[in-house]
DNA sequence: CATGAATGAGGGTTCATTCAT
DNA sequence: CATGAATGAACCCTCATTCAT
């Protein structure tokens, strides 16, 4: 009914709003993935980033592509707090237990595009932290020598998924357990 | 409207396919269920079934209905195989990993659906299974006493999903890496 | 579980129960019309009778043989009420209220089928009786002269309808003041 | 995986067609209940419309959404017809009967969502129409004063629904009649 | 002649992906 | 480079109709 400018769609904001609307793309998949699994409607997460649909695909051309974002981020969080000396395999599985919704996510996608390089590469780094782990606490006699790092790729992986699947208020009570299930099955003998 | 029999409709085999249909409907959601997980297209039982889709409707009112009438074959069969004195948590868990495509993808309704007594049903019969086969291991010595029923249900569970999950060829090596793993933690201390 | 009959689909009453599956369809219309317009689940007729499928089908080739043969039932009654020399145009609206959501199922129907043979036969029946009672009230002086039995048969058409729309707990209102309107329309001058 | 461009989708015409889709929508719509009732397949609109099946869920997400975009032009022509002070109930008559297959749809869709805050708004616009022609026919001595706003929606209701049920070629005739019987039913007494 | 299962087409709705502006 | 509408395929579910027993 007005004169001028009947609908304004949003202000296109040019090319500076780029790597903002690649950030927000990011936190809201993390949330939709969080509420809804892997298969929360792809377009969901760009309604929920406050962005066009065409924004989501330019940014990342696949659900892989924005599930490597995802978790590459956490990755990274985790390589940074499992570097001080002073952090456990049970750290990792606290962590694991906190990142668990996403985590899942991950996996998921992961068993449908194993041969992508990009969640290799990730797999790849996430590993390396296992790794590092393990060795330092056996090397302090607080992880069995019979531990291979396999063994505890199994465990996150197993307990990342086991808390997604859980019943949200009954996801303390399945991390307590299952935490305590490993606990005996990495110690020395 | 057409000059000829243009269409060759599948011969109507009357009632007495109802039968062969139900067992048909339960191999095929067996299957499609091992591929796809439990949201696989529900029309896409009918089709491997070689059946209608009414019919389908019509043998199963809703996913749930025909998911329980397949996990209760495998209830059935379980509860069999570990009635013998001589069968062990052990023996529960290789036979979770035979059952795991099936096993994962009734932790998935029952996960989403705890609700419907169905469901739940099923579900007793299992932790029953379960109960009975921990005390057995407890007296006998070769359980801890740490254990509870919760914790082999965990077991299971998260076994199960990790071969699911699994690449087909890495399976057994996931099987035995696990297995290994609860072995340890389920041992008396 | 038992060794013999493991079903018994209810016993094939054989040829006698012809005549009785036919009253119990048209009863069973009856009520899933009123209950739900005539686009009611055609298969809801043959459940609500407690009758097979293909009983209804032998019974009832089509749909307007079914409608048919519930209105002639209506309409035979209407044929009886109407008869002695006390009845009125305002008792034919009466009966209309009544009879309302068989009516206009009819109604609809026939819309549809107008041409159909046994479907014009009824609706000559119905005329009949309308024009019967308009020349009595007219020869008393208590309908106008301006009157033709079109108009009658409008008006019980309209008035069928409106009280087949209508919410339930509205019909005694709009009946009345349907009746009212209608009343002061047919009136002498 | 073809060689050659084999399928021709119908190439996207852009945002651009945004407003132009959803006139066309609206058009198509009127035309499909005017032929099928308001419950003619949902789908059908939008293949009238020669527009996606999303297309038509985006503009109108749900059938009431359609159905009163659809009405409410008709219900604002309306109020600008009926406005100068010389229109009468008469000219809400002959209207209605003009507009009679969209006015139906109308009434059947006020007949089921009458909660519907939507529906219930143009309700009472049209109410109003006909509460101020009536006010002002009774006024200039034209109209009883027995009547009420009420019997006025009745009779346009009615009015409007007959001639839609009725066969094409007898329209002008049942309409001629049925303005008759109102004319006399709201005459002063 | 009754029964009720089988069949499949039809219509509803959602969502991944493309593309004009 | 962002935007958001358009598109249509895919799945869901219901029901009219047929037909073996």
């Amino acid at each position: 009914m007005s004169s001028q400018a009947e609908e304004q769609p949003k202000a296109n904001r040019g090319p500076a709003a780029g790597p903002e609307n690649r950030r927000a793309l990011i936190a809201a998949a993390r949330e939709v993935y969080a509420e809804g699994g892997l298969n929360a409607p792809f377009s969901a997460v760009a309604k929920r980033a406050g962005v066009g649909q065409g924004s989501l695909y330019r940014h990342f051309p696949d659900r892989t592509a924005l599930a490597v974002a995802v978790y590459e981020e956490n990755v990274a969080e985790l390589e940074r707090l499992m570097e001080p000396d002073t952090s456990t395999l049970d750290d990792l599985l606290t962590r694991t237990v906190d990142q668990a919704m996403v985590s899942t996510a991950f996996v998921e996608l992961v068993n449908g595009d194993r041969h992508d390089p990009r969640v290799a590469a990730l797999g790849e780094r996430y590993r390396g932290v296992a790794s590092r782990l393990l060795a330092r606490e056996q090397r302090a006699g607080r992880a069995g020598s019979h531990l291979e790092v396999e063994d505890v790729l199994l465990a996150t992986g197993m307990l990342a998924a086991e808390i997604a699947r859980s019943d949200p208020d009954q996801r303390l009570d399945v991390a307590t357990r299952v935490r305590a299930l490993f606990h005996l099955a990495f110690a020395p003998r």
